[in-house]
DNA sequence: AGACATTCGTTGAGACCTGAAGCATTTGCC
DNA sequence: GGCAAATGCTTCAGGTCTCAACGAATGTCT
C-alpha cells in the first residue's frame, strides 16, 4: 500500500546525506584553502595557528595545552609542536605550573596580541567578502541547521555506542 | 532615523558570517575526524586515499594526475605521493602515455575496484548514521543553501579580482 | 631549424596531523 | 609510607598538505 513513499523515498532522498557530506567537506575546502594562502601571504601564519591564537586571545591569563587541544580539535601531540613553533617567533609565551609540574600554561604576548588583532581583523574582512552574495536570512538558518548537523554527529561518534 | 536599524544590524545580525564558518569547520572537522578514524581502522586507508579512489571509480579508463589533483583539490605534489602509495600496495595502476610522455594515467586495479567498492558502502553508513537526527527536509535545505555559500566564495576568490 | 614558453609531473623543505608509545608528576588506595 | 593508576605533555613514525623550484616533453613563433 506504500509502495510509492517507498518507491519515492528511493529515489529522491537518496543519498541526501552522502551529497550534503561531500558538499560540506568540499566548501569548507574551498574557503579554507583560500583562507589559507591569504594568511600566509599577508601574514606568515598558518589556519592552525589563527585558531590557536584565537583562543589564547580570549583567555588572558593562558590555557594549558591540554584544553587548547580539546578547543582546536588537535592532537596533543600536534599542540607540543605548534605551541613550539609559535613560542620560537614570539608570539606566545609557555610557562610551568608551580603547584603541578606536570601541565604548561601557553599564553599570548604583548607582542602576539597586537599580532593576533591585525589577522583577527582581516580574517573576519575575508570570510564576510566570501560569504556576500547570500542572503543574511540564509546565513542565520544555515547556523541554525549546521548546528543539528553537528549535534546530530556528536551524538554518533562511535564511541557511546 | 534609522539609529535603531543600524544598532540592530550591529547586534543581531553581526558577525553572522565568521559565526557560520566557524561552525562550519567545526561541523566537517568533527565529522572527517569520525570518518577519518573509521577508514583507518576497518580498511586502514585514509580520508584523502579514499577521496582518489572515488574519483577513479567513476572513470574506468583512469585519469590524469592534473585532473585527480583539480577533482580532489589536492596540490600537485600531494597527489604524486598519495598515487605512489596506493600504487604500491596494488590499488591502482600508473601509466605513462605513449602520445604525450609528459602525462600519466591512474587507474583502478580490480582489486582496488573491490576494495574501494567495500570502503564506499560503509562510508555511506557512517554518513546516514551521523546525519540520523536530522530531518530529510532539513538536509535537502541544506544542501541547497551551502550550495548558495560556496558559488558566492568561488565567486570571490582572490585571483580574480 | 632554433629559441622560448607552456604544460605535466616530481622533488624538497617545512608545517600539520594522527595514533601510539614514553616519561614525569600527581593522586588514590591500602 | 609506598605502589599502582591516572594525568599531562613530549616524542616518534607515517601520512597529508602547501609552495616553490626543477626537469622533461610538447607547442609555438619566427
Amino acid at each position: 500500500m506504500d509502495l510509492e513513499l517507498v518507491a519515492s523515498d528511493a529515489q529522491e532522498g537518496k543519498k541526501q546525506e552522502l551529497k550534503l557530506w561531500l558538499r560540506l567537506l568540499a566548501t569548507t575546502k574551498l574557503m579554507s584553502q583560500e583562507i589559507r594562502r591569504r594568511l600566509r601571504t599577508e601574514f606568515g601564519a598558518t589556519l592552525p595557528q589563527f585558531d590557536l591564537l584565537a583562543q589564547l586571545y580570549r583567555e588572558k591569563d593562558g590555557l594549558r595545552l591540554g584544553e587548547l587541544s580539546s578547543r582546536t580539535m588537535v592532537t596533543n601531540g600536534n599542540v607540543t609542536g605548534l605551541v613550539e613553533r609559535l613560542e620560537a617567533d614570539g608570539t606566545i609565551i609557555r610557562e610551568r605550573l608551580e603547584d603541578d609540574k606536570r601541565v604548561t600554561v601557553a599564553r599570548l604576548s604583548e607582542k602576539g596580541r597586537t599580532y593576533f588583532e591585525g589577522m583577527a581583523e582581516a580574517h573576519e574582512r575575508w570570510v564576510k567578502e566570501m560569504m556576500a552574495d547570500v542572503e543574511p536570512a540564509v546565513l542565520k538558518r544555515l547556523l541554525a541547521e549546521l548546528g543539528q548537523v553537528k549535534e546530530s554527529a556528536q551524538r554518533h561518534l562511535s564511541d557511546d555506542e
